[in-house]
DNA sequence: GAGATTTACTTTGACGTTAAAGTAAATGCG
DNA sequence: CGCATTTACTTTAACGTCAAAGTAAATCTC
């Protein structure tokens, strides 16, 4: 019986859940070991991304623009793709264009639309930013390959089940 | 071959990744479905505790307070245990008590500490919200019981590894 | 025991996110 | 055609988070 099971934090939330005859202890520890993940491997990936002056949604709305046919979206469709608020979009391509990454222009036929178009720089700090996260194992090192395949595969359920794709 | 990968956004992600020629790209599918997950559920869960005032960080704490064998906590311990900024706290606890659930107190013998008490709503407030999550089986419906154990099991190597314990 | 250092918390400013309201253009319908 | 509705984006306000600076008290050290 390993000792460093007293300091987990999710084994101790489970200890405590028990004592105070909660429910869905399972359920619990799951959620507290997913956030805790989620956290640590965000902070990687983002720390990975500072030196380009990139953060994580930056750069997937960089990598999103450099994968479409024309290099350009219109910020709705960012939004739809990525899962993010329209006005994060705002937000993130306000940014991006600031700093020379993207550039706005009027979309031909609609005068509704915006379209972002990524720029040369962008593509560069795109491609510079996939290595970087590469190099980092994007902030997953130390999750067995073999466990990473495991989980990815049972979030596809879940994700099916919560309507994250059809 | 089902035809629903291609809308999954991790496929695609896939997809456009191999294209691209970029690398880790399981690590990558690894860490969108963990993004992806973490927002649903997250989603799921604020929404479950909304009723009650509370969202998740503010019944952390008071589940935490509860926990406490005198109800009560220095504010730099909530911080420790629950791995939030200090500042976090600050408002957290300062949100708590303008609802009455908690009050601070200044500590008995140490004049730069300040204590966070849980009232008696406040106990209310955590038990209700642990039956809510447990009503909700901490947004994690959809995920298979036995994944469920497989993922928290999964975690535990890679926050060990990550210094989230000891 | 006086001064330097450490510790505990709060304040401030920045960022990313959301919901809701606002503006402007396109579309639908009678 | 003309008006209502929908669609696309921006703006605003609120929230939670963090880093850094500020304040105050405790502790260390000579």
């Amino acid at each position: 019986m390993s000792r460093s099971v007293a300091h987990d934090p999710v084994a101790m939330a489970v200890g405590n859940w028990r004592r105070s005859e909660w429910n869905a202890v399972d359920a619990m520890a799951a959620a507290t070991s997913i956030t805790r993940v989620h956290q640590v491997m965000t902070a990687r990936i983002d720390a990975a991304l500072k030196p380009l002056g990139l953060n994580f949604s930056r750069f997937e709305v960089l990598a999103l623009l450099s994968f479409s046919r024309e290099g350009q979206l219109p910020m709705g469709k960012i939004g739809d793709r990525l899962q993010v608020n329209a006005a994060s979009v705002t937000n993130t391509i306000g940014r991006l264009e600031a700093d020379g990454l993207v550039e706005r222009v009027a979309h031909p036929t609609d005068g509704r639309a915006t379209l972002a178009r990524i720029r040369s720089a962008g593509r560069r700090a795109a491609k510079i930013g996939a290595a970087a996260l590469a190099d980092i194992g994007f902030g997953l090192e130390g999750l067995d390959p073999v466990d990473m395949g495991s989980v990815t595969e049972a979030f596809v359920g879940y994700r099916q089940h919560n309507g994250d794709f059809d």
